[in-house]
RNA sequence: GGCCGGGUGGCAGAGUGGCUAUGCAGAGGACUGCAAAUCCUCCUACGUCGGUUCAAUUCCGGCCCCGGCCUCCA
């Protein structure tokens, strides 16, 4: 079966052709860093992470980018704010969003771009904008002509008129039309800046995953994602760029977008308080918790974010990885991902329905009775669990989880109780046993007895 | 105003022109010293009004409701 993937070019599902089958190329748009990522910076981070897993069973090679935007005026600002110096806000900020979605078991992408670090690509593709009369200077900018290019807004699929009917904006009065965007903008002596052609400035936000991509994909490359709020402007002036500055070559053939995220029902803003970083989360839930979580719903839906949904992720690894426990006897078959799992995510990345599967196999693994049958089954959920990042710790690990901070029972200390217990229990002092089962119980640590002897799990 | 996405059982959430996922929650049963886990059984929907059809939750149209974007916000 091929994969077929929602283009938005399109707003229809395609077959998938990559342009070299023996190579896939992805790009996707990273975060800007200047704070905490949030839960909405999480989604396309874990919806692009699994369409990498998958590409990787498909195609024998795959490039995956993700860039970092570290030069942005909202990093100038922040910077401002904190007084503190922009490079430490931004090395900073990124050595935490690189911690927080370790968490989430994303695998970290083949190349991860900054911005700073590609300033000469960016001003090379201006220069050529400008030669190839997409482009002028004006008053120390340089703006991208969108009149040059007659199709500007296929992606988002908005004519010229309409944006220059809608704008709220004032228009600056360097722009020839009220719809060109800025390549290139001067910076005072406060700010970041490095020398051009049109003196001391900095790049706007678009031309970096321009000039980014075409350095380490090529002119012409296999799939564009990142939020749906980029659709427009951001990728709708990157295609622009793009397929200007190189005469007119197709850019990225399959733009994928991930929906919106919401939180208990409303729009996550710092104004209503509902903001939710990553950080805070993994304080209070597994990571992988966290990743069922955004995985349960397809990524093109809205996705509402609750706390009885993360409840109900936890649940759900639980159940998983209680069916792996119970199978800690046996060693697992190494198997391909089964057809069922591969036809959901070869389907637009049908995640919900591979998760539904991942259930009916570990309903399948409990039900199994002889050691090949128990084997088969193990390795068939663990290998569905790999190619969505899920289920590929120890059980036990996954069991005695805690809170950051929390200072749960010593595990020594419980293996002791139970030592204990156990032999209250040979001796048929059930009181006796069951004074210790309720003296964990009330720590937190709930036990359950088997043929195997006894496990334990934090509540 | 323009454009886009969505409304499925108590909840989450796939999907399909007729055979009506999956999980959680709930009810009953098996198993069990207790408990947990596990297994079995049950409950069951498709915003609304029309249309097409032998048959629509699924296709088409109107309406209602929710969310988003409309120049730098994942």
């Amino acid at each position: 079966m091929p994969l077929v993937i929602h283009n938005t070019l399109t707003r229809a599902k395609e077959e998938f052709v990559p342009v070299d089958p023996d190579h896939v190329r992805m790009y996707v748009c990273g975060p800007t860093v200047y704070d905490r990522a949030h839960i909405g910076n999480a989604r396309p981070v874990i919806v692009f992470d699994v369409l990498y897993r998958l590409l990787q069973r498909l195609y024998p090679r795959v490039t995956y980018v993700r860039n970092i935007t570290d030069v942005d005026d909202k990093i100038n600002a922040r910077a401002k704010e904190n007084g503190e110096p922009i490079a430490a806000l931004t090395e900073r900020t990124t050595g935490m969003f690189h911690d927080d979605i370790a968490h989430l078991n994303a695998l970290p992408p083949d190349v991860e771009p900054r911005a700073t670090a590609h300033i000469p690509q960016m001003i090379a593709m201006i220069e050529k904008l400008i030669a190839a009369d997409c482009a002028y200077a004006a008053d120390g900018h340089v703006l991208f002509s969108v009149p040059s290019m007659p199709d500007y807004g296929r992606l988002s699929r908005r004519s010229q008129d309409e944006m220059i009917a809608g704008a709220r904006v004032e228009v600056a009065p360097y722009k020839k039309n009220p719809a060109d965007f800025v390549l290139w903008k001067p910076s005072s002596d406060d700010l970041p800046g490095w020398d051009s052609p049109w003196g001391r400035g900095r790049p706007g936000w678009h031309i970096e995953c321009s000039a980014m991509s075409r350095q380490y994909l090529g002119v012409t490359f296999d799939i564009h994602g990142g939020g749906q709020d980029l659709i427009f402007p951001h990728h709708e002036n990157e295609i622009a760029q793009s397929t200007c500055a190189h005469g007119g070559a197709p850019f990225a053939r399959y733009w994928v977008h991930n929906g919106y995220l919401m939180v208990e029902g409303e729009k996550m803003s710092k104004s209503l308080g509902n903001f939710i970083t990553v950080h805070d989360l993994i304080a209070q839930a597994p990571g992988e918790a966290i990743r069922l979580c955004m995985l349960s719903t397809h990524y093109h839906q809205p996705l509402d974010w609750t706390a009885e949904g993360l409840r109900q992720a936890r649940t759900t690894m639980d159940r998983l990885y209680t069916a792996l426990r119970n199978a800690a006897d046996v060693e697992a078959v190494a198997r391909d991902v089964p057809l069922d799992v591969m036809a959901a995510l070869e389907d637009d990345l049908n995640t919900p329905l591979a998760v539904a599967h991942l259930h009916e196999l570990a309903t399948a693994l409990n039900k199994a009775d002889t050691v090949l049958e128990r084997a088969r089954a193990k390795g068939a959920l663990l290998a569905s669990g790999a190619v969505l990042g899920l289920l590929q710790q120890d059980p036990e690990t996954w069991f005695k989880w805690q809170p950051a901070g929390a200072a749960g029972l010593d595990e020594d200390r419980i293996a002791e109780l139970i030592a204990q217990r156990a032999a209250a229990r040979k001796a048929r002092d059930f009181a006796a046993a069951d004074r210790i089962r309720k003296e964990l119980a009330d720590q937190g640590v709930v036990l359950e007895d088997s043929a195997a002897g006894t496990t334990w799990k934090r509540a």
